[in-house]
RNA sequence: GGAGAGGUGUCCGAGUGGUUGAAGGAGCCGGUCUCGAAAACCGGUGGGCCCUUUCGGGUCUCGUGGGUUCGAAUCCCACCCUCUCCGCCA
């Protein structure tokens, strides 16, 4: 949520900036400029109303104590009341529309982010030696066959397509994995680990932007619950409602969550094997600090991210997303890319964003500065620290050699228990 | 799923229609006292919104949302959550 007073305040900079995403939120800022206003209006009539009645109140309270005869009162009372009445009930459906507006708006992206769409991302450095195969490389999908940790078919026979799955080393693979990073987030990065549910309230998914912007990227059960599409939503939202003391920020959580989307709309893109799935796990990095800390919060975070595709020896690169490619939450992302050798692509594997203050008004997560102050929004941040399909993808393509056979890098053996992937018979 | 009990301020805890934003206690902050500390004593101490240059004023807030009433923490309805018992169950 964007601060309504900016908006009152100077409506033209927050059109600007809002510009720069490439949509059209004109129609909605002007929406906004007339519900506040008339809401603001109705406020001030209704209280007015409202401190008349209360103090005629005290006066019938008084006239009964001392036995008086409050008839008259009372009944000269009553329509004033049901004006007050009245006005409640359009003040509540002005504040229903303004509100339904103001979560249309999406975040300020930073002035630091370069205009125009995705073909304006700019690389800010990259890592790692692309690796270099003197055979013709096989994508994730044939390895993954070949060497018995996956099986499409039957995961797409169980489901559908797009929900993996991993058999015998492939499966353990996923626990080695999100072990090893949970370890070095815990261990190295001081992160708080958290085991969130799975399954999120409206409250939870409109306090980090999911809705109503995605709704339709989510499953939803029966009971209303959302299916989470990153432990984001459950993690940030921890501490919705609060107001945190200064002495406990910056903080960070890190938790392992499978996550759920529906990707509706991406059908046929880009989806072979493990490339876009409907279900996929995820470490994922949320942090919260005090505003002034945000900028230095990220690109901590990011190198957080960035530590874990270093030891598993991925080549990476940390690209700057553009005014007009930045998530509707997102004041500022960077994506970080590995690359697959067998597919020959960049894929994202994180996504390391300052939200700002954004989704702390959402869900209204406030601190303290000093303990005598006011209360303020924190920054909340997150970042992927990793998802697990690409990073698997990379692993498997790019480590493989000539006779089928895969490369385990040293950091992940001991999790694994084996430095080597070697094809195998399946069932 | 069924039956019952309950949700009050940072915490404990009173309060069943009329100065109750809310007694009392604890905690916290400031002060007095002290060489210093403790104790004691005095004062202060939630949040949202609206108006206001400042000072300040108003309004809402006792799980959430409606309703009854001149007036609700107190009455009614719905929902959420917690606890106990029964049922079911990994």
């Amino acid at each position: 949520m964007i601060d309504l007073r900016l908006i009152r305040e100077s409506p033209d900079s927050v059109r600007g900036a809002l510009a720069r995403r490439g949509g059209d939120v004109g129609g909605i800022i002007d929406e906004v400029l007339r519900f506040d206003q008339e809401r603001r209006a109705l406020l001030k009539r209704a209280e007015k109303l409202k401190a008349e009645r209360n103090r005629a109140s005290e006066e019938v309270a008084r006239l009964k104590r001392d036995k008086a005869d409050a008839t008259d009162l009372i009944a000269q009372l009553k329509g004033l009341s049901d004006t007050v009445k009245q006005l409640d009930q359009q003040v509540r459906s002005v504040d229903a529309a303004l509100e339904e507006q103001m979560l249309l708006l999406p975040n300020v992206p930073l002035p630091e982010l370069p205009d125009g769409d995705a073909s304006a991302n700019a690389v800010v450095r990259t890592w790692g030696e692309i690796p270099v195969l003197d055979f013709e490389p096989r994508p994730h999908w044939e390895l993954g066959e070949a060497l018995g940790l996956l099986d499409l078919p039957r995961g797409a026979k169980i489901s559908g397509s797009g929900f993996p799955l991993f058999t015998g080393v492939g499966a353990k693979l996923g626990r080695a994995l999100v072990n090893f990073m949970i370890d070095l987030h815990t261990n190295e990065h001081d992160y708080l680990e958290v085991g969130p549910p799975y399954l999120v309230n409206r409250d939870a998914a409109r306090g980090t932007g999911q809705l109503p912007d995605l709704e339709d990227n989510m499953y939803v059960t029966k009971d209303g619950l959302y299916l989470i599409p990153t432990a984001e939503v459950p993690v940030t939202n921890l501490h919705a409602g609060e107001i945190l003391k200064a002495d406990g920020l910056p903080r960070g959580y890190v938790a392992y969550t499978p996550c759920f989307r529906r990707e509706a709309g991406a059908a046929g893109k880009d989806t072979r094997g493990l490339i876009r799935v409907h279900q996929f796990d995820k470490v994922e990095l949320v942090r919260f600090c005090e505003p002034e800390d945000s900028p230095s919060e990220h690109e901590r975070l990011l190198g957080h991210a960035e530590t874990v595709l270093q030891r598993l020896e991925i080549p990476y690169r940390v690209v700057l997303l553009a005014a007009g490619d930045v998530g509707f939450a997102s004041a500022k992302t960077y994506d970080l890319e590995v690359w697959a050798a067998g597919v020959e692509t960049w894929l994202e594997a994180s996504s390391a964003s300052t939200f700002t203050d954004f989704q702390a008004r959402r869900a209204s997560i406030r601190y303290k500065p000093r303990p005598d102050a006011k209360p303020e929004f924190v920054h909340t941040l997150n970042a992927s620290g990793v998802a697990l399909p690409r990073t698997i993808i990379a692993l498997l393509e790019n480590n493989q050699e000539e006779d089928g056979s895969v490369r385990i890098p040293t950091a992940l053996v001991p999790y694994l228990g084996t430095d080597r992937l070697t094809p195998r018979e399946t069932t």
